[in-house]
DNA sequence: TTGTAGGCGTTATCAT
DNA sequence: ATGATAACGCCTACAA
């Protein structure tokens, strides 16, 4: 590696200051066409560009944005242990963030090293997007004392200073109940949930008990039964669940739930959805491809990233503009896991029909 | 935003000097217990944490690696537009990068627009990381020439320095082709490849063709269709391919394009596998939900991305290593959709039997 | 259009 | 164990 030129060679080299070599890398104005040529070419020659990082600290703007987000896998696990989830969120941070200029630097949190992994990351950012359940709470909020920060849940919380972006978690759990009671007749429904401290957990909860009793019908207090949003979470909560009762119908806290969901089910060797239908959450791809499609409810997961990095960018232009909490819709999809035909209702039929 | 404080607050509070500051935060010696709690104490006082990015400039490591990668997607269209496969490197190189103490800045070039943003981002970083595609290879080579770079892609090549890390191409099609032939007996297998310039695809094709010439049975000397690496892509392949000719196995370049074949020879009425068998490269989740399984040769992805993350930062530490070349394993998965049936392999069929 | 010089917030090298 | 004080590589008024 030889060593590196600064500017000072290139500002040298080319028989010019080093104000004017920072000048034509930079803010495109303040001299002539010749020396822009001049220095550029020195540059080439030197195979030299700007430090990004001795430009931040001159600049106060790194032109980077953090996302911190939680890693629940243990590294030995399958790769389906960690919530696909989170690799839209990513996608969609980084697509926003290139477009403005910036790039994106990840790190995941796992147990208890979050708080110095994240001021870590945060030092080196303009802002920062923290995917919920990263980081404790006050944590969030020692951070947004510091830098803008957006955090993904639409739980605003106490959450000083931080704007918040989440989805219609209650509106979308809301809209598979209707469906499966108004179209389907069932009555017999029960909800299987993530983890008990997740916020998107718990609003998609409040939304199947709310839907349920708007409909009349009883509503647990509790999930029938909860897990990790994983697949082999969903699959060990439906076998404890099925082995206890038997629902018409299982509203799943996500996708990957949903997806162990089915291979549990048929495992007890029950039919879906003659026998139990099953909903997800995401509309992850695979949704798509499982037996049954699932029917499921779409939320904007890129768009979620991506509006939050939205945020975070536009509090590092203007740190003091109001606190902003964005909540993006929700859509259902229906495919054939909740006993639809090619999009088709079929008749509702009496639960118990089928034994 | 208050106004940040910095290390001259925190040492004058304190009663230290900067240097004891620094001392206090970095490096854990020379210091006694009390003034260490002193600081520590003022620092959290004042919501104080050193500023990665003067931290970056002084100490000349920025505890950033970067990763480039390609993004195909027009942001217009659906999310299967995009290579799942990036996801997982990004995760790998997530994880490892993380445990050393690093982050990763990862951004993508889509277009033309790759050069600037690569030294863009790299000027932020202490190596970076590039996926095949991602770089023009003498944008790669200008990159090497001022930090450590590593690149995904098994083609070593003229990449002055940089390390490379690819998996077995080759002998991961080469696998499915024997199993094809010796255990199906199919002796008129079709390639469907990738975009015609990616070396992964390139590679691919090679080891199908080196096998079925090592089988004693005619080889082409280009895939039988080529596309995105992507379903619809894969979809696209097929269909022309089918309405073309009647191969009995179809060997796709990767899983997603494999998956879009599955439903582009459902469109044309022929039945996986009994009439022809398709076989993937990946081994992404979504094999294993399709329906039928998914016959397909798993590359450790995730370690792709470790392991770069590794050889850069080897770099880091010291420059002048010897450049490296990795080549990670593959593995044969045989599911269904070869004509396997619960991992038997039913005893061979003549073709044709089945019309 | 171009140059001068101070500052950005740390780390690191000498001293003490 | 602690303190001065140069770097670190660039940006940005302020001048010219």
């Amino acid at each position: 590696m030889p060593e590196r030129s600064t500017i000072y060679q290139v500002a040298e080299r080319s028989g010019v200051s080093t104000a004017t070599v920072s000048r034509v890398m930079g803010n495109g104005t303040g001299f002539s066409a010749a020396t822009r040529d001049r220095v550029l070419a020195t540059a080439a020659e030197l195979g030299w560009f700007p430090s990004g990082t001795a430009r931040g600290l001159a600049s106060r703007r790194n032109g980077i944005v953090g996302l911190l987000f939680p890693d629940l896998g243990t590294g030995e696990s399958a790769e389906d242990e960690s919530p696909l989830y989170v690799d839209q969120v990513i996608r969609g941070a980084e697509r926003e963030a290139t477009a403005r200029g910036d790039a994106v630097l990840i790190a995941a949190t796992r147990g208890e090293s979050g708080r110095e992994l994240a001021f870590s990351v945060a030092s080196k950012c303009d802002g920062v997007v923290v995917v919920a359940r990263a980081l404790a709470e006050n944590d969030v909020a020692d951070l947004a004392q510091r830098l803008p920060v957006a955090v993904l849940s639409d739980r605003v919380g106490r959450m000083a200073r931080a704007d918040a972006v989440g989805v219609d978690n209650r509106g979308g759990t809301g809209a598979v109940v209707e469906h499966l009671v108004r179209e389907h007749g069932y009555r017999d429904l029960a909800f299987v949930g993530g983890p008990s401290g997740s916020p998107d957990s718990i609003d998609r909860f409040a939304g199947f008990r709310a839907a349920l009793l708007a409909e009349g019908l009883d509503a647990p207090d509790r999930p029938d039964a909860e897990g990790a949003f994983t697949e082999s979470g969903g699959a060990r909560a439906v076998a404890e669940l099925v082995g206890r009762r038997r629902p018409r119908a299982i509203v799943c806290g996500n996708d990957e739930m949903a997806i162990g969901a089915l291979t549990a089910l048929a495992g007890a060797g029950l039919r879906v959805p003659e026998d139990v239908a099953v909903t997800g959450f995401d509309d992850l791809a695979a949704a798509r491809h499982v037996h049954p499609h699932l029917t499921t409810v779409a939320q904007p997961i890129r768009d979620l990233g991506a509006e939050a990095v939205r945020a975070v960018l536009a509090r590092v232009a203007s740190p003091d503009v109001e606190r902003r909490s964005i909540v993006l819709p929700t859509r259902l999809v229906v495919r054939h896991s909740c006993g639809c035909v090619h999009g088709q209702v079929p008749a509702p039929r009496p639960e118990g029909e089928l034994g």
